[in-house]
RNA sequence: CGGGGAGUGGCGCAGCCUGGUAGCGCGCCAGUUUUGGGAACUGGAUGUCGCAGGUUCGAAUCCUGUCUCCCCGACCA
């Protein structure tokens, strides 16, 4: 391709609106343009970066068996309702009415789409296992889209759906998706950790995602400092360990803490530790009320209290919802004479003389305790984990880093086959219902995240693999002939060679041309300059290393092709 | 949805408090000189100041409403 020929808008400013280093080097390079909060255009160089991934992506399904589909985009109701997600999806689902009045949403997701295909064409045991994909555009209508492709409404993703007749076949299943991810993101050219995952409202039974590290990366990933164990926040299991306090039980006591908003607040006024304090969190479960008592320096999981509850909803309460299930406003709401039902996490067991609110304003009590003076109807892992807790498999130390969720695989089981009614005939003549699996892979924030792993000050730096383009042909100055003349004859040579090569054919500055080379990220890059040609040769530049080597004009686009080729092969 | 901020040439911003000629940098067009890390000079083009009402002799500026975008939080595959 040549500069001059193409569409390419850089940018010297980053724009306004962009906060995070993948946003700002995408619209800066040209790759994206934001259309509306969410959504954007891929530009040339954005959507050739997207196909690299989608390749590399589809390889790697085909590879493993799974077969590729295109279901359509919008989605009719009727499917939603048999499943239960019309109702239970919420407002993300972004919902529309063709001109019969007929709803239809367009797809987050697809599970019921390719049910229903498979569920109209599969009958017997020996028609499975099947596992079926697609590389398509979704919308979510997020709370709060950010971050550019990070979190868009708009994205493109890879889905893929497993479905088997056995338990054992959905789980070699789930092997060999869980294997391909990894090898995707290898070749991607990523540092990544998978990580046990919270199934969420996708449901199933267990799930893994796939996080690339990343200090801006919205998800905290607990991993143990001593063996292999990994998980979201929301999943990591914090273990049942305390000893209990042996101080004698005090008096309660009122003390009123005028204008108290936080732990941090109460805990000075009470002359107690964060952790001698007991925050009651009034969640609706399912629209009932109920109250959750955390230790003051621990943090509410809303998934734990979920699962521990079966629930298929849980919300922390408003103002409104908590005055009046407790009698007080927010912030000082406590265990004693509550009508409600009290869960507690593990850790308030240990607990003695506690502080806690008051259910009335400006007031909280002292000397609280277990069983005296108010009971909990049960104890469980209810907090997140944080950095410092025990391991529950080798009993060593968690710490905690941040990640972006590029992937996420869940075994379902016959969540959708039941609701679905999606069966099948097995061997004995019996009817069955399928057992399924479904696996995500976010495309533009498999980009995305390429980019926050891979910059400098200058801009982006693309692992080969993922690359617009492999290499960048700088011509200093197109106006010399000689000069001309030696970087087409490159240009062709490396196409030649199978490269996919970007040829800056403009007629601008030097600095200019290096600028935009070293902003767009492209790996190697190849000046040729008067200066160079006087000795017979070019020079060669890594994006990553910065250095600058001699590249003698005989055999140049050889050597450089080879270097290519090595550098996709070691990914 | 709660809190905060912003909408002014293509991009980044100033002007608004205290109403009266719409301004700066980058980019763009033409020309000259330049040409190894975002050139210099000269000349030029580009704005219904988000939208709708209102106040006023007069509104980018004050008032009301509305839309959009961004950030923090809540929530989320």
């Amino acid at each position: 391709m040549r500069y001059s020929q193409y569409f390419l808008p850089t940018l010297k400013e980053t724009p306004g609106d962009a906060e995070v280093v993948s946003h700002q080097l995408m619209s800066r390079a040209g790759m994206i343009r934001k259309v509306a909060a969410g959504i954007y255009d891929y530009l040339p160089l954005g959507l050739r970066v997207i196909r690299k991934a989608e390749n590399i992506v589809r390889e790697e399904m085909n590879k493993a068996g799974a077969i590729e589909i295109l279901m359509p985009a919008v989605c009719p109701a009727d499917l939603w309702e048999q499943s239960g997600r019309w109702q239970q999806y919420g407002k993300e689902l972004l919902r529309l009415k063709d001109r019969k009045e007929t709803e239809f949403c367009i797809g987050p997701t697809h599970e019921e789409v390719v049910t229903e295909i498979v569920r109209g064409t599969v009958n017997s045991y020996r028609q499975l296992p099947v596992n079926l994909y697609q590389i398509q555009t979704k919308f979510r209508d997020e709370v709060r889209p950010r971050f550019g492709l990070m979190r868009g409404r708009e994205f493109i993703m890879k889905d893929a759906y497993s479905f088997d007749a056995t338990d054992e076949g959905a789980n070699l299943s789930y092997e060999k998706m869980r294997k391909a991810y990894c090898r995707i993101f290898e070749r991607c050219g990523l540092k990544y950790r998978m990580v046990e995952a919270d199934s969420g409202a996708i449901g199933g039974s267990f799930s893994h995602e796939f996080m690339v590290l990343a200090d801006t990366g919205e998800d905290v990933v607990i991993s143990c400092e001593s063996c292999e164990y990994s998980a979201n926040i929301e999943k990591a299991v914090v273990i049942d360990k305390g000893e209990m306090s042996q101080a004698p039980m005090n008096e309660v006591e009122r003390v009123v803490t005028k204008g108290a908003h936080s732990v941090a607040d109460v805990s000075v006024m009470l002359e107690l530790k964060p952790s001698q304090i007991v925050k009651t969190m009034l969640v609706i479960v399912d629209d009932e009320p109920v109250a959750v008592l955390i230790r003051g320096d621990h943090e509410l999981n809303v998934a734990k209290v979920k699962n521990l509850l079966g629930a298929s909803v849980v919300e922390l309460a408003t103002p409104e919802q908590i005055a009046k299930a407790t009698g007080g406003p927010v912030g000082f709401s406590g265990p004693i004479g509550l009508k409600i039902t009290l869960y507690a996490d593990n850790a308030v067991k240990y607990m003695r003389n506690m502080g806690v609110g008051g259910n009335e304003k400006d007031i909280h009590l002292e000397g609280v305790n277990l069983e005296r003076d108010f009971q909990v109807k049960q104890f469980a892992d209810l907090r997140d984990a944080a950095d410092g807790d025990t391991c529950p498999h080798c009993g060593g130390r968690y710490s905690n880093t941040r990640g972006i969720e590029v992937g996420h695989i869940f075994k379902l089981g016959t969540k959708y086959s039941e609701s679905m009614k999606a069966t099948f005939l097995d061997a004995d003549g019996v009817a069955k219902e399928i057992i399924m699996g479904c696996y995500g892979i976010g495309i533009g924030r498999t980009a995305a995240a390429a980019i926050e792993q891979n910059h400098d000050e200058n801009g982006i730096i693309w692992p080969m693999p993922l690359a617009p383009f492999q290499v960048i042909v700088t011509m200093l100055n197109p106006k010399d002939e000689e000069v001309l003349a030696a970087g087409e004859k490159l240009y062709q040579d490396l196409l030649s060679e199978g490269i996919e090569v970007l040829l800056d054919d403009r007629d601008e500055r030097p600095g200019s041309k290096f600028k935009d080379a070293d902003l767009l990220g492209i790996p190697l890059r190849i000046n040729v300059g008067a200066r160079g040609l006087k000795e017979q040769s070019f020079e060669l530049q890594e994006r990553r290393a910065g250095e600058r080597v001699m590249l003698p004009i005989e055999g140049a686009a050889q050597k450089v092709a080879e270097q290519v080729r090595t550098a996709l092969a070691a990914e």
